[in-house]
DNA sequence: TGTACATCAGTGAACGCGCGTTCACTGATGTAC
DNA sequence: TGTACATCAGTGAACGCGCGTTCACTGATGTAC
């Protein structure tokens, strides 16, 4: 067994949990007796169950953004034309492929994770993620701008969210849909396999060529 | 004002709530406070928190699925060509529309509810609508498989979920997008603008003119 | 018509439970002189 | 080198609190004979 540090066992289990079950449905015991550490300790090296939250997402999220932000900015550097919107969303699914490594159940998760942050009512959380993340953000939103620069900024504005929205809420209910599948219609999916096909179908309707 | 029933009055608060915090979020104390009725009234009437949320969900969404198979049933019965996915998708508005009133309100808080119950963890719930609306929710897919006849299955189930996503997200988070358009943008926009956007998207997505 | 009983909507108070958090404490390791 | 103190990771038990639910009860209305 990999010695691992009490802190670490935490984040793990939390990360876990939190992304099965939601924040508010998870309890600290539940986190600790599953990481096999003491109920006090989530309190003793993070504070309070709200800056456990902010920590699972801040040891997922910022190795990712990143990646991102340095690839982006390696690209503008290399003065190679600017990115498509299919390259852009493709650059943020072969980070995330990266970043999680093989494990594309931890890669679920953190997608999971992401949905449940949009989703779940968690101000406290919100306010800390558009704190920390949203400059990121408004930099990778300038790329799509760049990428589709024929669409008015109100309805791009518009179809970016509408396009958020296809990717937050599959990848929230992605279990709930998995299970469906193999209910239904017997089918096993992986998530590599949903993200290839979300990632067109974002870009599609972002670009929008069938309107008018 | 108009006598409303204790059990009418404790949907009313209910709704509201779970729509704005979420279930696991709203107590039984909080929405009883609300509707000014005594807090064993829940159980009295309907036996559990469960069975509320189950109440809530039923009287909102059986009306709208009552018109949605009736229209869809007569069109048929008129013998019409199939209706494009424009048309679909513009029926559910148009019925939307007609339920929920001029109230837009209420139309807002119905879809945020919907997409609480695909995102929010609680299995029972979704075991309730599954089996209370799971053939109203087949039937219909079967009028967008006639719509766009030359998508494989597997790949439709995917798109139709995608754009299902889209609109969830989008009209359960409308109030909050609201409020960033007036503050970042200065822009004024109505619910019917953003629907307008959102069908062609959603049709533009699932038939995906543009991949391959 | 009068009386006895049944049904029903609603109530007030309490129940037990699981929750996040706190606190005094232990035992090991590091540091100063 | 020995002793005194400080720091740190971790612990066990308890705290108060809000939760959903239960239960004996009330008072009004309906029904049977």
């Amino acid at each position: 067994m990999p010695k691992s540090t009490t802190a670490e066992r935490i984040l793990d289990a939390a990360q876990i949990l939190f992304a099965t079950k939601g924040f508010a449905e998870t309890s600290l015991r539940h986190i600790t007796s599953k990481a096999g550490v003491n109920l006090a300790a989530v309190n003793y090296h993070f504070g309070s169950k709200e800056k456990l939250m902010q920590a699972v997402f801040e040891r997922t999220l910022t190795p990712f953004c990143d990646q991102l932000e340095k690839q982006l900015l390696t690209h503008a550097q290399s003065g190679g034309e600017s990115l498509t919107l299919e390259e852009l969303f493709g650059l943020m699914v072969s980070i995330a492929d990266k970043v999680y490594g093989d494990d594309s159940k931890e890669f679920s998760r953190f997608m999971r994770l992401m949905g449940l942050a949009y989703t779940q009512t968690q101000d406290e959380l919100r306010a800390f993620l558009g704190d920390r993340y949203g400059m990121v953000f408004k930099r990778f939103l300038v790329h799509i701008k760049l990428a589709a620069p024929e669409i008015p900024p109100k309805e791009l504005f518009w179809r970016i969210h509408f396009a958020l929205g296809s990717a937050v809420f599959t990848l929230a209910s992605f279990g709930g849909l998995q299970e469906l599948l193999r209910n239904d219609y017997k089918m096993e999916v992986g998530l590599p396999d949903v993200v290839k096909r979300l990632v067109p179908f974002m870009a599609a309707g972002i670009r929008g060529d069938v309107e008018k």
